[in-house]
DNA sequence: AATTGTTGCTTCATCGATTGAGCAAAGAGG
DNA sequence: CCTCTTTGCTCAATCGATGAAGCAACAATT
């Protein structure tokens, strides 16, 4: 390394001395707008190989200072333990640097307060935008943020304040309802309400769901009872527990479920297996939202995907064309059939006559 | 709102010119440290009205820019797809904060590239720290750090020039494929050789597994030979892949597996699944790594979960130890029985007594 | 009355990058 | 040879928060 021994980072001061140069010139070198300023690029090139040679970092804080954007874009987001949240922040942070922004992401764990403390640290660090995912209290973001003049777009679940980009959660909930009383038709020979469970009343995303949940069953003539929709919250425990409840009030749970999350997935699965049903073939299950072990679990469990890329589109869409009003998107997810299957008949058979063969 | 109409942000000055006060005041008033500057507790109280009032944030940018110590820390992580990395996520952004630290984090998707572009990011936004967890290459990172007189550390694969914290996966895996192999002979009566399959041989994580994984057979007395060792990498379409050429070549795989990751995994399954060997009761799999669906499928899966909080706060102790030397410690991953079982034997047979008595 | 101490502030330089304004030197045009 | 333009830079103010140094007003001490 030619690098000297520094206690303190390379500045474009110290560049500058390097050089024999000013620090505007290095600053204009090393920001690219050198051709506008008019620095020759002999002086450029240079100036590039020494900031090369002291491995230079901009400033970030200093440099954020003085300009007015930040072009940086925060996100909030409940929880990294599903695939559903996992892909969302992934592709964010692709797209946000695909676009020239620099995404930063917090995790509030579904807690309100921690919501808002959160929005309130990434407003001091300048947030050019800040995205809500499946906040609680949405509007209130919202609220901050304008008050700093900050835009913000909730995803996942909608506000009333800021624009929105949601899944459409009516639709989804419908069609996968009719699947999973199909499916019970066709499995059980019976034709009987399925039982929803997990995710909470109070939110949009569960209301839209139970209301597809209903209408599909009145569309296909089967009542369901008030005792059948079971939104006990998200964590696997509380199905687990929500479960236990009912036959602990001498109820026996539908065949056919509606699970609202893989995390409600997991404890009903847990549930299933505690209580010996693990291996019965007589247990019907869709769940609104993806993940690829769950998919492979034993019964067929019937699974809507939502759209994260499409959705991030649409989202990103908004920022760039600088929507400001309260709308609401709703994208597609994405239903059992599109997916088609996992491969091809053909594939699958070559594949399984060989590893019969070699067997 | 008694706030006024403003596109800008409010500043300190703002607040002094409310107050009829200096900045300077109101900066002492909102960092704590009034008390040390001398300022009466009337006008600390009127500032602090003021700043709720108009909604103020510290601008991070001008603060850091002015002190020495940013408190911001820096984790690069591979992906968000997966329970190992999603926990990590979580946790550390939880034990940061408790540290009164401001975690970013950032996902590199196992891209060189992109890490040493993260890392240079990071460095501009003045982390006072940089974990690197599951890097390709940690080392250059570190250079990139020492550079610039931060610190770093490596998380789930070591490096040779800053402290590293990982699980020990020699031990870790020793212990699984011991299981793995008595379960072979208690399920398929027969004390055949396992399967390794899916990571990088590269990695070291990945060859520790491998020499723990050649020890446990030669402790029990099995041969293991070059062609059952598949480190195919970590997509899972690249273990369907491994496998379908393994049979391809007339090879029929092991019926014991032990698989490297989850994300491995969930490709054996897909495989398994195609080649109609999904309901066989005759595959016995281990996995080094953990997940909730994944520990439900059909057949019992032995899973080693890695201890994810034990690891982070080791982190942290080396942190505020202030460690710089190159030392690894090896965090013991939690075996299959050390978590015990999901519920008690009481539990259970309640649950499936009231489960039948109610059906 | 003179000195010293304390309280409660304000002033100002500073962190590093940015950018409008300005200026010297070289080249072009007459 | 003189003016005007272009080229290639430098100067200095600025962003907002911070904290050492300083200062006025009053109280306490000799």
């Amino acid at each position: 390394m030619t690098r000297p021994k520094q206690a303190k980072r390379t500045t474009i001061y110290d560049l500058a001395s390097l050089a024999g140069t000013s620090a505007s010139a290095v600053s204009a070198v090393l920001n690219g707008n050198w051709k506008k300023r008019r620095i020759s690029s002999q002086l450029a090139e240079k100036i590039t190989r020494l900031a090369e040679e002291q491995g230079y970092a901009t400033n970030m804080q200093a440099s954020l200072l003085r300009r007015d954007k930040s072009h940086i874009i925060g996100m909030i987001v409940p929880k990294y333990d599903n695939r559903y949240f996992g892909s969302i922040v992934e592709s964010f942070e692709d797209m946000a640097r695909a676009r020239g922004l620099f995404p930063i992401i917090t995790c509030t764990r579904r807690d309100p307060q921690l919501e808002v403390e959160a929005a309130r640290t990434m407003l001091s660090y300048q947030v050019d935008c800040l995205i809500s995912t499946g906040a609680t209290d949405p509007d209130r973001i919202t609220e901050m943020c304008s008050a700093a003049g900050v835009r913000s777009i909730n995803l996942d679940l909608p506000g009333t304040l800021a624009p929105s980009v949601i899944s459409d959660n009516f639709e989804g909930a419908r069609e996968l309802t009719r699947k999973i009383l199909l499916n019970c038709e066709r499995q059980l020979n019976e034709k009987n309400p399925l039982l929803f469970i997990g995710g909470r009343g109070s939110d949009h995303n569960t209301a839209e769901r139970i209301r597809g949940f209903r209408q599909a069953h009145s569309e296909m003539g089967v009542s369901v009872s008030e005792e059948n929709i079971l939104p006990c919250g998200y964590a696997p425990e509380k199905a687990e527990k929500a479960l236990d409840e009912l036959v602990a009030r001498g109820v026996l749970p539908a065949k056919g479920m509606f699970v609202n999350s893989t995390i409600s997935l997991e404890g009903v699965m847990r549930w299933l297996r505690r209580a010996g049903a693990i291996d019965r073939q007589d247990v019907v299950i869709g769940c609104f939202d993806w993940d690829p072990f769950a998919a492979l679990l034993g019964h067929h469990i019937e699974m809507v995907r939502q759209n994260v890329p499409a959705m991030l589109e649409k989202m990103f869409e908004m920022i760039e064309a600088g929507q400001t009003k309260p709308v609401v998107v709703q994208v597609p997810p994405i239903m059992p059939d599109e997916e088609g299957p996992l491969v091809s008949r053909e594939e699958a058979l070559k594949a399984q006559t060989a590893y019969r063969n070699a067997g």
